[in-house]
DNA sequence: GAAAATTCGGGTAATTAGGGTC
DNA sequence: TCTGTCCTAATTACCCGAATTT
């Protein structure tokens, strides 16, 4: 029988001196030091000043150059099919708005459209593996967007009502995302890396709509 | 022998050889050796000399933090602390906005109160344990949310504009806390759910703040 | 009781931090 | 503005034989 005590550590973390970080990511070891002074590398300290570099920290920072590991498609279903299930759980949420009722019957098929091209956009712009592949990915899910808040604005609808819808995509997708990559047994540093890219993706697309919104200020609709 | 220490409490503690505790620090047996004698890594001394590290000292080492709940606090830095170092990175950024050099002296000295509140509820808020305590944080943040808006209002501030800015914001907490989260050896479920409550935070001064700017639709400034 | 692995302690070489400058 | 290179003081890593733990 083996004593209880000093059980294996489960998930260690490997840690990197200054030298082979910066050598890693191809710069001076000063730079990554200001790097560090400036917050823009996390690195634990020791209690003599030295700093360890988590490997993973370092991989990330590669990883916007070099392939992303953290994807969708990595967390075993197809993107199209994630895609569907969140677009099935969102639109009734969408159709909610105070102001569709007010739009065309037109419109409201474009809305769909709109919703579903948004949906796929984003886990399209998180599965990417590459800078090139997100940007693909989201460009027409930014342009949906636009046309959403342009509708929108049309209709008088109320943009702070929009974006909590927004808010809720984006409180899906997460939880989703959270779900999954839980179920997939992704370590913590790609979950959160994981998330961090679905609050761009949803961010990019908030701010196309309110932006559209605000440029196209409305027609002249039901003057009071 | 038996294992020398159980006292009563069993399940409390997992104690490291050096080995395995020098190991997750990424450091030396012969430092982290030298720390104990100097008193900064507390240790429990086996009768012969051999030394015995709590897993928890060790973490809290590496985040400041022993990761036992889902909790800014419990990854090792106080709220204050962590407010403070994501305050002094945001300032620049929300100081940046086009709208704020006409901003007269005693509103820029509000919104610089402003920010600080939001950014001290907003992690107050993920650091909650409970309901109660979250929303007694993110109240006041809330209130100056609302003022912010207010604020830019006045001065034709550009929505879109601000809400990039929070934007940055939420980015900014999000891949603090992620790399909290990674360096005090959070799971991924806890690690998620610590993002999932930041973006319900950020997304409800972002609403605060949206309404806030619409409801108080500007002053007739700059009479040029 | 005995053997293998680990740890202790110390002494020395290598690496790092930090500031200042280009 | 940012990065790479110097400099010195401080910290850390590697070496050893002896003692402890398993």
């Amino acid at each position: 029988m083996s004593t209880p005590r000093h059980h294996a550590v489960e998930d260690a973390e490997v840690w990197l001196g200054v030298q082979e970080a910066s050598d890693m990511l191809g710069v001076s070891p000063a730079t990554l030091r200001r790097w560090s002074a400036a917050g823009k590398v996390r690195a634990f300290t020791t209690p003599g000043g030295h700093r360890r570099y988590a490997e993973s920290t370092i991989r990330q920072l590669l990883g916007r150059a070099a392939g992303l590991d953290s994807s969708v498609s990595a967390l075993g279903e197809s993107v199209d099919r994630a895609a569907w299930a969140l677009h099935e759980q969102l639109a009734p949420v969408c159709g909610s708005l105070s102001w569709v009722p007010r739009a065309t019957p037109e419109e409201r098929q474009i809305l769909g459209l709109a919703g579903r091209s948004m949906v796929q956009g984003l886990l399209g712009y998180v599965d990417g593996r590459n800078d090139h592949e997100c940007e693909s990915a989201i460009r027409p899910a930014i342009e949906a967007a636009a046309m959403q808040g342009r509708i929108a604005a049309r209709h008088h609808g109320d943009l702070g009502e929009t974006l909590e819808t927004f808010h809720r995509v984006r409180g899906a997708l997460v939880d989703d995302l959270a779900a999954r990559a839980c179920l997939a047994g992704l370590d913590t540093p790609r979950a959160t890396r994981l998330l961090a890219r679905a609050n761009d993706g949803v961010d990019r697309l908030i701010v196309a709509l309110v932006d559209a919104h605000a440029a196209a200020p409305a027609a002249a609709v039901s003057p009071g």
